[in-house]
DNA sequence: TTTATAACATGATATTTGTCAGTTTATGCT
DNA sequence: AGCATAAACTGACAAATATCATGTTATAAA
């Protein structure tokens, strides 16, 4: 089994703020898993006693409301920790974790990192900023979801998603969603969705190939999302 | 002055696990300071240095939309802390704080607070859980935005401020928003939200005498935001 | 390849919500 | 008290979005 202290993944997260010890501690205990497309990581109620570090691939981190309706909260890619918001309030689970592709997970048991949070200062600094950053982008979450149409929300995620996974040579998206999931993602119907991507599609903003997403005018899907 | 180590207050926050000497000296550099309903506290993009603990009163916390508009993001108890989301990341606020009435409240220096974090660990944890409880509720109200219909996030909203808030011996909320504050709290037109407001007093849901607001059916308002 | 199934797409229509315009009521100030 | 201003309210209409129905295309399994 590969180790902590060689993983170049573990570079980008809070992590990285380990000793050399620290990290062998948690190697020694850490486990690795494959998981399939579509299969679910771990859902709502349910109690993690750790957290997962992404060694490949991306997963989608949802909760149902009442109406029934998925919504994804937000994409964890390759490189991010997962889990880390219910290991510290040890709760049950309020979100559901499920991947996008197929992935490489491991897993920390929650004990190793509690205790490596109260000795290690840095470490708990670094995960208190993980978790401030957090917080930010939910709260700016909050007000698009509340203020903005369906066509800056949908203008805002492609732009998002070109940030976050970046795009090929011939401008094409590194991350593929269903339909669903990218109505899931701005908080609107499946058929809403489909309709704008068209709109933005015949009026040459973006093209599209099954689910292979270009952006050709950027700057206009910045005005869009800014509401113009 | 009065002191921080004898502070009610106090027991309410995360404060409540610092040492008595660390109180004491936090107490020594703090400064307190009232604020009259409707000034503001700190505006987005103004540098936070430090935090401010509520002695009394409320006060929102909001952001502006591109679009022009205020999302009011949660609003800030007696008891509560406010900013320490700046404070961590260091960074500008991303926020803007409003007093809704006359408010006292008790700012401590920034270098303060962030050596008692690296020093005190139960302290750290203690502020580590109070984020990852705000972030649960900034999921679940991205959820809500999202998926819920404003009719619905209203009836919550309305038994949130219930619950968060209290109310008199005859039902009424011990808040008073005006009708622009309540429209901004659920993201929609003013004109909306007196309109549903207006509905509910006619379906016999709530009762509304200028800015006091009183439950009268809670069930119903249950039911309501969960969609029936 | 054929066939079954799910994903994608589009039109028609209903519902929700925003906007504008105007009226009434409350509030603070001299 | 009287006046000025802001807040609360209501109606009419327009725009955004959801829902339902139905057709088409892609995908996977036999």
């Amino acid at each position: 089994m590969s180790k902590c202290e060689q993983c170049i993944v573990r570079q980008l997260n809070s992590l990285n703020s380990l000793s050399k010890e620290e990290l062998i501690k948690i190697s020694s205990c850490k486990t690795s898993r494959k998981i399939k497309k579509g299969e679910v990581i771990f859902d709502e109620g349910e109690h993690l006693n750790g957290v997962y570090c992404i060694s490949d691939g991306v997963c989608k981190v949802s909760k149902m409301s009442s109406n029934g309706r998925e919504q994804i909260i937000h994409l964890v890619n390759k490189g991010d920790i997962l889990g880390e918001r219910s290991l510290i309030s040890d709760e049950i689970s309020n979100l559901k974790a499920t991947a996008i592709n197929d992935m490489e997970i491991c897993f920390i048991p929650r004990d190793e990192i509690i205790k490596d949070l109260k000795q290690n200062s840095d470490f708990s600094m670094n995960v208190l900023k993980d978790m401030a950053l957090s917080l930010k982008n939910a709260d700016n979450l909050i007000v698009d979801m509340a203020q903005k149409t369906v066509k800056q929300r949908l203008a805002e995620m492609l732009l998002n998603l070109n940030e976050k996974f970046g795009s090929n040579i011939d401008n094409v998206l590194n991350i593929h969603l269903s339909r669903e999931d990218i109505a899931n993602i701005i908080g609107t119907a499946t058929e809403s969705a489909i309709r704008l991507l068209s709109e933005f599609k015949k009026d040459e903003i973006i093209s599209l190939k099954g689910k292979n997403i270009s952006l050709l005018d950027t700057q206009k899907l910045k005005k869009i999302a800014q509401g113009f």
